[in-house]
DNA sequence: CTATTTCTTGAACGGTGTTCATTTTTATCT
DNA sequence: AGATAAAAATGAACACCGTTCAAGAAATAG
């Protein structure tokens, strides 16, 4: 039998993104140490650095299959808010929200974690984020029939990154986000505010 | 003379505050060391300590005067965009995006940075975050005299939120943010449609 | 069963924030 | 001014962190 060093190789892959996994959603980011996580794994300290390159790439693989369940509900919710474009975009941005709010620690990490100064995202963990954008091109392609693809995909970013900054600060409890009981109406708001705004300006932005 | 004990104290805090400050921006808030800053500031490592109750605090005390240049800049944009309120907003969201590009390190620290698990942030330093909800209210209860003003405030902190978020995505340099490139016209569009979509929806809210 | 290769282990290393006994400075009193 | 008391500055020492690597255990081949 061969193959069964890859396989507990993988085992072991498996046992410590899980337990890494189980530190991040109970004392967030911050609170993740390579002992911890080796004890909770049933392995030796050094076995992490067998199995992954660093702690760093262990959170990412964390990140990953966070990013892998937001993606199927933001997908969901996208097929389930079959309508108009403005009522996908709500489906999703409640989506969102009941996300980030059922996996605080876990979606905070995906914002909060950063790699050390000068080291890059490796691509494959790149292209997991893609999946935050894509969901939105089809609603706002509908909302947006003037723009171009490549202005369309510019706009589907930021439009994420408006109702993300209103959730991300809302869940990091900064004075100045909006406090947790208000975040579904506020987002809604937003959203709402946003999709009538392209309404209206679609015909404009032209001049 | 009596007072030569608080001067060189306040004269410590000062230089530490400073040492921090340039630490900060040129290494960001990851970059910050004890001994590099006791050392740039010119005292022994424990004095920090005497000074400072934690290196939190001290981030703190250079993130207060952060938000006092970015309060600054914001009002005096406030200022200069007279007109409807319309451009009032989008004076003060260029205004924020340039903050933003010209202290990166240091506006990424003020929302990067977090306290240990349990610990509170001080109330003298969550009212030096208020500036940013602050000068909102103006234009906004202009945009939309229809909201109490409970609901103004909401409003501002979402406003305010939505904008910070494709700052923060795109200064972090997140693979779903908006490239640096694009950042000033995408914020503009951004806060166009939300106005667009303020003065549209105005009538409609109360259902 | 032995020899060889491969992987696993945890003590040890360098670096971190923080503390505290000691020294040095400052203030007070005759 | 000098002696004494109070206060503050110092940096070696501590606990804890991520990471490494010589030594031992395990798996494979002969």
């Amino acid at each position: 039998m061969g193959n069964t060093r890859d396989e507990k190789r993988a085992a072991l892959r498996s046992r410590l993104i899980e337990a890494a996994e189980d530190q991040i959603a109970r004392h967030g980011i911050g609170g993740l140490k390579a002992r911890a996580v080796t004890t909770q794994a049933g392995c030796a300290l050094g076995a992490l650095y067998t199995a992954f390159e660093d702690l760093d790439m262990l959170i990412l693989h964390v990140n990953a299959r966070t990013l892998e369940r937001l993606g199927s509900a933001l997908k969901s919710a996208l097929g389930e808010g079959q309508g108009t474009p403005a009522q996908a975009l709500q489906a999703m941005a409640r989506a969102y929200v009941d996300f980030a709010c059922a996996n605080r620690a876990l979606w905070i990490a995906l914002f909060e974690h950063r790699l050390p100064e000068g080291v890059e995202t490796p691509d494959w963990h790149k292209q997991d984020h893609a999946v935050l954008i894509e969901v939105l091109i089809g609603p706002l392609s509908q909302l947006r029939p003037d723009l171009a693809q490549e202005a369309l995909v510019l706009r589907a970013r930021t439009t994420f990154a408006a109702v993300h900054g209103v959730v991300l600060l809302a869940l990091q409890g900064r004075f100045v986000g909006v406090p947790m009981a208000q975040l579904h109406a506020e987002v809604a708001a937003l959203v709402e505010t946003m999709t009538r705004g392209s309404e209206r300006g679609q015909a404009e932005t032209a001049r």
